[in-house]
DNA sequence: GATGAATGAGGCTTCATTCAT
DNA sequence: TATGAATGAAGCCTCATTCAT
């Protein structure tokens, strides 16, 4: 009777191993060894659950995407469906005071942007994550607009204009962080969005707890 | 009769041979090998003008730094000192169209990113020029709300606001660029600014040519 | 089933590869290639057991201690706890006739020795080995004091010129043999070894067979 | 009309510079760049001055060779013809206290014999300095005989004893100093010329000033 | 004589991946 | 499933030596 199949577990223990190291070493420094070692396992018994580095990565990428996604459902369950309140959760969520739980995981995902930028493989799953949530904002400033509390002429422009802020605070906190005054991340984000979307009623004022 | 030096060039030659390779394969793919082949030297001889392959990273930033900054000051130059052309032309000039004469600069500076979070040295480079640009802007910000133009409690803090959104736009592009309707870049950021900064004039109307 | 480990086995091998090697042409001009050659063994493999060249000569030094001090032991074994006879063994196995039953342990630990210059961790290994033969000399040389067999005001001071004159030899005899009459060496040791031990008995005619 | 040759000064002042540098390093591990600089000159010319670096190891020997004999001469020529006293000068000029006027050439000297175990020519030049200097010690002996101071049947080997003793001092004090209690090394070492060369008079009380 | 750039070989080391057990 | 030894390619870097000036 052979044992009951533990792959599922592994190769999640794996890719958080990757996740790890990759947050401080960046994907080329994460050797197979030390991830191994991070996740408690053997080099030999991570190619047996995954063909190569790569699809290590790939996972990476999946897990990252599916814990900040449940993140994000979650702060926006709180809001009854009233975009300007979803919006400010959103940003909140993302650069609030204390909005990184886990400020590894940011760094590791600006290290997988740049691992998009040389395998095409990885820009397509990069680029399925990135859609999936500016899918969500998107269908949140449409919402707004139905309502009659936002205008746009394109959400899906302001979704990605709001996303790139956001990315790209995660890139300057990271690497220049004295270039952002404390506290403000949030309220020149949320003022941001008022530029783009013209809410009826102010993100500031919107803020979750 | 010794021969004059000609250091100064050669270490630029090299330093270009890293950015051409490093925005196609990221800072640890570019092999030395590469590089010295792309600059048409040996990898003998990059070693005897720089002590490691930091060393060039850190010329190859100074070197994306210079040639950003003269692209930039040209821009303003045409601007009559208005601060609300001046945000215009900042912005037009790096997500607007055509505004990145070379997307490998753009790429490269993404991957010097990521390097930064790994590297203290490479990391206080880059926020010395994120700084540079910065003042920049903060500057121009400044002026604006002195002549009441603009509004805001802290330049400083919307000018890193811009930085991020801008920052940010690059990631984007490079990674996921389906995301970004064709051309919205700059009207969207320019909306965002408007919300930032408030200004009497909107930023749109007064775009550089 | 995970295989057995090989290590210990392959770690040695390995030392006694760099010792054939670098007996002929010293530490630095003993390439892992050739070492790796020497022992059967790939490169990558040398270093899956060895973090670095240096580690290999600290073993390496281990194994030539503990194949000379077991040569040494046997030597000593025969003398029945006789000083006069031990002094004479002790030298007699060091440079008597047919003593070298390895030469090129001779010429590697004189490499060993000039690396020690170089190396604090090497030295202070190479350090902890004299000092062991130099213990077991000092003792001998007390057990004669003791016995009324030797005169000495310093057993340690006598101990290390036997020693220094031991290690001489080894010099000479590697680099300029001809400047040592034959079969003068264990003679000439043991006259000296008379002058400083004053011994109430030749240790010429006590030599062990 | 041409400059007048200084190639005899500069062949010394580079070999003085590789002296300097392969005290610390090593012969391998003192590069040409190194040596130039410590030199004052370039790579370059070095390589007008000599051949290739071993030519340089050569010329370095004789450097350390004459130096060392001047040493040694001026110190016999105060004995006024005493083999007892000369046997003790020449001891104490090599082991006795502040013998070592530059430690520097003894750890050179050592280098250069490890270096002689590699390369036949060096070997040569290393055989002909001993010689030298053995020479020197044997002629004192066969004085001493003559004259009914001493008793060897084989003053060669007497001398080759004596030479490998402090030969071999220069290698444990270099190495592992501590095993040589202070300032024995030279009342040590005339003891055991007293074994071998049975002076109708004590080296001890006959030491130089 | 002198400079310093240039070369090309070779050295140590790292690493993803495979394989015997 | 799991282990860890083994491989081989590739990477960064050093260095003696040559050469144009």
């Amino acid at each position: 009777m052979p044992r009951p199949s533990n792959t599922r577990e592994r190769r999640l223990q794996i890719a958080r191993g990757l996740i790890q190291i990759m947050a401080d070493k960046g994907y080329d420094g994460a050797s197979m060894t030390e991830v191994a070692h991070a996740a408690g396992l053997t080099t030999g018994l991570i190619h047996y659950h995954f063909k190569n580095k790569r699809e290590i990565l790939l996972a990476a990428m999946q897990e990252l995407a599916v814990e900040h996604d449940g993140n994000i459902a979650e702060r926006l369950a709180q809001c009854l469906g009233d975009p300007v309140q979803e919006i400010a959760a959103f940003i909140d969520a993302h650069v609030g005071l204390g909005a990184h739980a886990n400020p590894r995981a940011l760094a590791c995902w600006l290290v997988v942007g740049t691992e998009a930028l040389k395998d095409a493989q990885v820009r397509e799953t990069y680029a399925q994550v990135m859609d999936h949530f500016n899918r969500r904002l998107t269908r949140i400033i449409e919402a707004g607009i139905r309502r009659g509390t936002f205008t746009s002429t394109s959400p899906r422009a302001a979704a990605s204009a709001l996303m790139a802020t956001i990315q790209g605070y995660y890139l300057v906190a990271a690497t220049a962080r004295h270039l952002i005054p404390d506290g403000t991340a949030a309220v020149c984000t949320k003022q941001m969005a008022e530029g783009l979307l013209k809410p009826t009623q102010s993100f500031v004022d919107g803020a979750t707890p």
